[in-house]
DNA sequence: GTGAAAGCGCTAACAG
DNA sequence: CTGTTAGCGCTTTCAC
């Protein structure tokens, strides 16, 4: 393959000036200039961007570790990255951990070994303890997920407000028996915390009796929620309302009732989180918390960008989006 | 930041031995290992890959190209590429070309300047012939689109076949007008061609008569979906089935239909493609032609990987792999 | 087993 | 404006 030294050769100039072509440097002669050009064509030459980023220590590239890119909440959310990232010559590694700590630790390793730039973080498995450490090698600015221990940037919802209020409305509708889902225990996140604190706290405001079975841990797919349904059918004392705290759960638990005697929303009513797309369509309509994915995921990735440019630091900046509560049939 | 030249100096040991160290070699004294490891501890030092590479001309990374993440179906196939890359320590970079001719051969110079191994090609938006000079930079494999004009592996499913039997079916419960859905032109692609193919070739094998308003070009999403059903709302004369070519349009067209006279199947009979989660959830249930997304995106990388490693050639290998018909209500 | 030395391809002083 | 030169951090002969 061609090199800078070839084309240095071929076009009789030195290899600064090639270089000084390659990066549009001003003070280049027009006539050299072109000579360049025409050499690089000639010998389909490209610079080899390893031998760059070891010069200029700078890869232009960003990791953003999700859980999973299946979710459709995490491919909105690195869509919206991806658009800013690109309007600026970013590129994105797409850091799948899956839930593993290990992986995710191995992805942060990426920054040690100057393969990226700086991450973003919008899943976490460990505790911030075993994240921090990393902070001494680039910019880590969190994203969804979020914990008072942490001096990064993050941007998200308020989740104890956004949970408070799905409770309250099911409470204005005369619902008394209200089941809790959640997802994976909540390690180096607030979220999961906060949603729990606003739950209990609407419910105790009005008074409300809890029931230990009402609380599903451990449920996050469509397959899960079916699950939930399934045990509900079981119970003595079936709750007469689901948070859910995710759209795929509570479409598991709305398909999986349509084959029950439990009827959504008359005898059960549920509320989904995120929003997505088929939430709208499917019947009966989902009542949901609508999160700014795209708003979440363009601003993350704006601040990022303009800390790696020193136009921002990376202190502790928080940004609080609006959710918004979109009320349907269920 | 430390360097391996750091490491020497502080173990008392040379930069080549530090260097066999950090490569797991084996010919090197366990005290003097351990030493160094000891160093590296002390001073945090990890090597940096941008040197690696240079040197060692591997990035254990793959470009994985396709058009949007957001797409459920491309969200599955990037997961399931990302499931065998991991096992085997590369990683993705997550190139969404967004329908971009420009940005697909931006992203194909990533194997030009030496950032990734090998690029999938998983949409495609180029002509061939402007994409086969890549070839000469490393290997190009396809999934999912594919051209008769490459030589390159490719894995996908028969969408003339598929495509044929889903008109058939609707032949066989009676439907006599078909209407066809397109998502974008096929430029580089025979994707798009084939199944055209398979809806003509069922229509004429049974004597059905088309209409040019049938044809819906440039549908690929819900709203879109929405929108071919609110054309069909003003027909004269109104198809009585409609291929989708994706659940997503279907699901719009069923949504839509809901505010509508139609009716869902009884009026208008839906056929989807991908089977996607909520396919089954929906009421009523989509039929829908059902891809091996896993197995596709699993098989592709797979192949990818063996051909970095010698073990496959780039030829022209052509995997077709099996879809499954899904018959539920619609 | 181990170290010295060369060089991967590029950029950025520096001197002219 | 342009060329010379010195590395960026690493791996890999080659000789000991």
């Amino acid at each position: 393959m061609a090199t800078i030294k070839d084309v240095a050769k071929l076009s009789g100039i030195s290899r600064s000036t090639v270089s000084r072509v390659i990066n549009n440097h001003p003070y280049v002669n027009d006539e050299k200039r072109s000579r360049v050009k025409q050499a690089m064509k000639e010998l389909g030459y490209f610079p080899n961007s390893s031998a760059q980023r070891l010069r200029g220590s700078k890869t232009r590239t960003i990791a953003v570790l999700i859980s999973r890119i299946v979710n459709p909440f995490f491919s909105g959310l690195v869509d919206a990255m991806d658009e800013v990232a690109t309007e600026s010559g970013y590129q994105l590694i797409l850091c799948n951990t899956r839930g593993s700590r290990e992986r995710e630790l191995k992805y942060l390793d990426l920054l040690k070994t100057k393969q990226v730039d700086g991450v973003i973080l919008a899943s976490v498995e460990n505790n911030w303890e075993d994240i921090k450490p990393y902070l001494g090698y680039g910019p880590i600015v969190s994203c969804n997920e979020y914990t008072a221990q942490t001096d990064i940037p993050s941007f998200k919802i308020n989740h104890y407000e956004a949970t408070f209020q799905a409770i309250i409305h099911f409470i204005k509708n005369g619902r008394k028996k209200i089941a809790f889902c959640c997802g994976d225990e909540p390690i180096g996140s607030d979220l999961g915390v906060d949603r729990e604190k606003g739950f209990f706290q609407a419910l105790s405001e009005h008074d409300l009796l809890f029931q230990d079975e009402w609380y599903f841990k451990n449920v996050s797919s469509v397959e899960d929620g079916r699950g939930v349904l399934k045990r509900i059918e079981k119970m003595d004392d079936r709750p007469d309302a689901i948070f859910t705290g995710s759209d795929e759960v509570a479409m598991g638990i709305i398909a999986q009732s349509q084959l029950s005697s439990i009827i959504v929303p008359q005898d059960l009513s549920v509320i989904g989180f995120d929003d997505q797309q088929m939430s709208g369509v499917l019947k009966p309509g989902l009542t949901t918390i609508k999160q700014p994915i795209k708003q979440m995921g363009r601003e993350t990735m704006t601040y990022m960008l303009q800390i790696l440019n020193k136009q921002k630091e990376l202190a502790g900046t928080e940004k609080v989006l609006q959710y918004k509560f979109i009320k349907r049939d269920t």
